[in-house]
This record gives structure tokens, C-alpha cells and sequence, in this order.
DNA sequence: TATTGTTATACTCTATAACTATA
DNA sequence: TATAGTTATAGAGTATAACAATA
């Protein structure tokens, strides 16, 4: 419950509150792993192809992400990030992390030496 | 990052795939909490009244919720867990507790314990 | 013939506005 | 007149089915 809850109030720190959490985790994707085909990022978010097209329609439109022609196969895009789009989760991760940061200020030392333990096993738990 | 991934992978985890992840939060807090009025129950979960009575009309006609009248007030309804209601929300909790369980089973007792520890931690965080 | 991306269409969830009944 | 709940209607987001282009 706790979980469910802190990833609540995590999602409400964005940088920009016209988009969803779906787009916001389709740029999460590309900063970190790099530019995707369609079908890639439909497979790592676990939408369909449609779904995610519409997605990544929206974020064009909005000027975070742009398509580009794959130079090996022309059936394929790669879909990456802007300046724009990179700027975006630069400032949301700042955001969040300014949030963490003021709440974690508040906690004895010990209880943040608590959290920081556990954030790796909250990785290892969720890649189950 | 972890957390979020956390809950999601928790979502997953649920006795009746045909329920919302938004219909299971009103059955809990009913199970939490107790019974709630419309209003309440909407403001909990931060949504509108129409739409929270739109929930609570879909977990009515699979048979998980009732509504009552209001001894007091006759505009007020008392919305409540029926045995069906009751039963799925422990097999979810059962479930989740089930793979939680074989998750921390894997870890060394030293990493369950700095879990444990965490947990009151993430309650506090996510309340602010 | 299979695969990648896209378009067409429908369904779910949420919202705002308007309505009913009680206080 | 204000409040609690409901109904009517519209806007996102996702899904399945069908289509276009390429391998």
C-alpha cells in the first residue's frame, strides 16, 4: 500500500500537466535507453502498436519527440527525443527529485540511510 | 523510478482482471475504512462525483458493492462491501501477499529487514 | 507471405453541465 | 438556497480490425 501510494504522489510532480503518465513514460524510455522503433516502445510499455502510435502522434505534435527514416529497413521509424523533449525530463526528473529531496530533509539521517538501502531492493522486488 | 516500477508490477497482481485499477481502490478503502457516502468515497479518490458514481455503479452490478439508504440524511447513500465485495478483496490481498512473499523468500534475511524498515518510511513520504 | 507502421472504429474512464430530491 | 446524488454528454486513452508499404 505504501508503494501504490508514494508512486501516486510521484506521478503528480511533472513538468508539464498536459501530458499523461503514458507519454511522460514513452520520453522516460528514450532518455534512458536511446531511440526505438514503434513496435519497441509498444512492446516495453505493453500497449499495442495503435496505441502507442497515437502516443507518440501526440508527443510529435507537441514537439518532444520526432520520427526519423531507419536507414536499413524503410518499413521501419526511429523515434527520438527533441531538445525540446530532452529539456522535459531533464526539468521533471529535477522536479521530482527537488520533491524527495525536501520531504528526505525532514528525516533523521537514520531513516534516510533506511530508504537509500532499500531503494535496490525495491528494484530487484519489481523486476520479479 | 523503483517505486513506480513497484506498483505497477503490484497492480498486476489482482484477483479479477475485469476490475479497473481505479474500481479496486474503492473496494479497499471500503475494506479499510468501512462504508463511505458517494461524496466521500469521490473525494478520497480524487475524482468527481459522477464519475466515482459510475464506479461505484460498475462494482454494484458485479455484485462486490450495495448501496443503503441514510438513517439521517434521506439525500445520502451508505455505499458498502456485500460478501462477494469482501471475499475479492481478501483473495487480492492474499495474491499479493502470495508473490510478495515468494519475492522476499529470495532475499537474505539482512535485506528483508532493510525493507521492513523502509516501509513506515514510504508512508510518511508519499503523505506529504 | 510476413512484418512494420498506420488508419478506422468502438469501448472505458474521467470530466463538466444540468437535473432531482432532500435539508 | 444549498447539498447529495444522479443523468447527459464530451474528451482522453486504449483496443481490435483493416489497410499500405516493404522485406
Amino acid at each position: 500500500m505504501a508503494v501504490l501510494r508514494l508512486a501516486r504522489r510521484l506521478r503528480a510532480e511533472r513538468a508539464d500537466d498536459s501530458l499523461s503518465d503514458g507519454q511522460f513514460a514513452v520520453l522516460a524510455i528514450l532518455s534512458v535507453h536511446g531511440p526505438h522503433a514503434l513496435g519497441a516502445l509498444a512492446e516495453r510499455e505493453r500497449v499495442t502498436a495503435p496505441s502507442m502510435n497515437r502516443t507518440v502522434n501526440c508527443l510529435e505534435s507537441a514537439g518532444y519527440v520526432r520520427r526519423e527514416a531507419d536507414e536499413d529497413d524503410a518499413r521501419r521509424v526511429r523515434i527520438l527525443l527533441t531538445d525540446a523533449g530532452i529539456d522535459l525530463v531533464a526539468e521533471t526528473v529535477r522536479r521530482r527529485d527537488a520533491w524527495l529531496d525536501a520531504v528526505l530533509d525532514s528525516l533523521p539521517e537514520a531513516d534516510r540511510e533506511a530508504v537509500a538501502r532499500a531503494v535496490p531492493l525495491l528494484e530487484v522486488i519489481a523486476a520479479r
